[in-house]
RNA sequence: GGGGCCGUAGCUCAAUUGGUUAGAGUACCGGACUGUCGAUCCGGUGGUUGCGGGUUCGAGCCCCGUCGGCCUCGCCA
């Protein structure tokens, strides 16, 4: 522990001693030296957070990964010094020394791990001077930070802030402490390749031409699923890998284009072993990271409960607020709107916002329901205002029978001052825009505090969802997801009910990660694949490898892969994905401070037998 | 591909809703100051209002197009 960084609960960035990190160029870090060290002579190096110009003396606070330290320049420096130290701005890199000083009396800064001392300042030399920047990488809370284009265009800026440090350090901190819990576990770390074969998980590829086999091409890797199970065969019964992953899809605030995994596989396994393996990681890496203990084994909801409950595959469970289905009183309440949807088989359902009533205006609860018809293609939005009396306001209340009304409204036990919410649709219209409505009036009505945390598993997805489009079934997770036993007969009769040996892991409403048990019978695979309507030459072409493999002694395996780009946010309390990683790409995946992607010679085209149509 | 928000000084924002000289804070430059720590005080520089069209007597503001950033639906584990 002695000499490594590491964040603890509670305690400010600085605040740890990373011990000496002693240079030719250094004797201390900007975030080390103490009153025990008072009368020690010391060179800082670092960059120049603020300098404060007394006319008769300079307080500089330098800056470095660690910390920051005040050194103070004064006559006693000498002129020469003095009138360089005079002429420092921030962001120069500088070297300094001096001699440690206990603060004059009352002078202590209480904000600063090192502000019961100072350096007297005895010679300063400029390391390298810097243009005046855009923004100000030091001032925490001092200004607005700057947009994020500019950030992104001086990414070594940022990355200089404390704030951005902060984060880096946590992502380093997580993955470290995952090498560390798995190699415990005698899990083995084998690379797998970049460039290789599209793996069919239904996202967009990046491809790379090949030079060699004009006209072909290789993918990047979506995710390295099928290396991981050709280990499992060649018995490697526990691998893992952090893996660059990359999936040409339109961006969120929670995707990029390239993210990272934590990838695992284990031989002889069932899904609790899985799960039991990720549920000591979570606690080991939410006690060391955030020193909060995790309550194990993580709570586990089926999938379908899930949607019943919360409209969603992984609901946010740091607050209520579910969804209450009122289909059967919408049958005969009097309203043609919810008697027609329940008449064609649609449901009713809806949600109690509490304090909604009086936090929400007519027009907030006209733009809601805007919102949920552009964004979810819902038909429309009810209300009910909870009066003071208790009786339920609404536009649309005189055409209910008063008696149903009075029902349907207790099926939701309300107190004065909520708002009742409900949404006549198809069951997947209702899910989609009741989730956005819970997730959006959860945080808008604080029915949670936001630093606190929340593991689960949501386990027993479908195998297959039905698409409309091409009416043919296509796979939940990927083709390679085992059937629960006692549901595969329903891969004959009737695929739809069929439940799959998956699991997610849910964090804080993110889907944190996912795995599945994987088939490991050839027959088996084949009657997936033919299923998904991907027939045998197809099949043969696409991963024949793999349907070979399977015949020569695939053991029983499955595993997960975490998504460590939302783990540092969700672990580092961010919303952005961005802000997680070092040099992120913009939502339409470029990267500002370098301008990829770039134009290319027509030399390297032509080398490539590629012609750009326009 | 669809919907929305945004783009004004290096940075963060304002501009009485179409009115004549586009402001403030901060940064930067100069000056003052021996204990600050978001230092303070005085003075100063700094603008093709993203870009291109249009409407108008007049456009930062309205319209069309375009580029870029963000949020979101579709898409994507």
């Amino acid at each position: 522990m002695e000499g490594r960084a590491r964040v603890r609960p509670g305690a400010g960035f600085y605040s740890f001693c990373p011990g000496r990190i002693a240079t030719l160029l250094r004797t201390h870090t900007c975030g080390e030296l103490r009153s025990e060290d008072v009368g020690r002579e010391v060179t800082l190096c670092g960059w120049v957070d603020t300098n404060r110009d007394f006319g008769g003396s300079q307080f500089i606070d330098l800056r470095d990964r660690y910390g920051k330290t005040q050194v103070v320049f004064t006559p006693q420096s000498g002129a020469e010094t003095q009138a360089l130290a005079r002429s420092l701005r921030s962001e120069d890199v500088v070297s300094m020394t001096g001699t440690v000083a206990r603060r004059l009396e009352g002078k202590d800064n209480a904000k600063l791990a090192t502000g019961q001392i100072e350096v007297r300042g005895t010679g300063l030399k400029v390391l390298n001077k810097s243009l005046t920047p855009p923004f100000q990488s030091s001032a925490v809370g001092t200004q607005e930070l700057a947009g994020e284009d500019i950030r992104l265009t001086h990414r070594y800026l940022d990355l200089r802030r404390p704030e951005m440090q902060q984060t880096m350090l946590l992502r380093g901190q997580i993955v470290k402490t995952m090498r560390d819990y798995f190699d415990e576990l005698d899990f083995i770390d084998v690379e797998t390749p970049v460039l290789g074969r599209s793996t069919p998980e239904g996202a967009r590829d990046y491809l790379v031409p090949s030079r060699v086999h004009r006209g072909a091409f290789y993918a990047l890797p979506q995710s390295p699923q099928l290396y991981k199970q050709i280990l499992m065969i060649a018995g490697y019964d526990r691998y893992v890998q952090v893996a660059r992953c990359f999936r040409d899809e339109d961006l969120r605030a929670d995707r990029q284009p390239e993210f990272t995994q934590l990838d695992l596989e284990m031989s002889f396994v069932e899904a609790d072993d899985v799960m039991g393996v990720i549920d000591g990681l979570v606690s080991r890496i939410a006690r060391e990271v955030l020193g909060l203990k995790v309550n194990l084994p993580l709570p586990r909801m089926t999938y379908d409960e899930a949607m019943r409950r919360f409209g969603h595959d992984a609901p946010d469970l740091r607050f209520g607020m579910e969804l209450v289905d009122v289909t059967d009183l919408a049958k005969e309440c009097g309203f043609r709107v919810f008697q027609e949807t329940a008449a064609a088989g649609k449901f009713v359902r809806g949600l109690k916002a509490p304090g909604g009533g009086t936090r929400y205006s007519r027009k907030d609860i006209d733009l809601l329901t805007d919102w949920i018809r552009q964004d979810f293609g819902a038909s429309g939005l009810a209300f009910f205002r909870i009066e003071p009396d208790g009786s339920a306001f609404s536009p649309i209340a005189k055409n209910f029978q008063p008696a149903v009304l009075a029902e349907l409204v207790a099926h939701f036990d309300p107190q004065p001052g909520d708002l009742l919410l409900l949404v006549a649709d198809t069951w997947e219209v209702s899910c989609k825009a009741l989730y956005g409505l819970r997730k959006r009036l959860g945080a808008e009505l604080k029915l949670y505090d936001p630093k606190t945390m929340h593991f689960s598993w949501i386990v027993e997805f479908p195998m297959f969802a039905h698409d409309a489009e091409e009416n043919c079934w296509a796979a939940m997770h990927h083709p390679f997801t085992a059937p629960r036993p006692q549901d595969q007969e329903l891969l004959a009769t009737d695929p739809g009910k069929c439940r799959a040996i998956a699991y997610d892991l849910v964090i804080n409403g993110s889907e944190a990660g996912g795995g599945t048990i994987r088939i490991h019978d050839s027959k088996l695979q084949q009657q997936v694949f033919d299923l998904l309507g991907i027939d045998e030459p197809t099949a043969r072409e696409r991963f024949g490898f793999l349907l070979d493999a399977l015949k020569y002694g695939a053991p029983p395996h499955g595993g997960i892969a975490l998504g460590i780009d939302r783990w540092v946010m969700l672990f580092a309390g961010l919303d952005n994905i961005r802000d997680c990683i070092a040099f992120p790409k913009t939502q339409k995946a470029a990267d500002m401070m370098t301008d990829a992607p770039g134009q290319v010679d027509a030399k390297q085209l032509k080398e490539l037998g590629i012609q750009i149509i326009r």
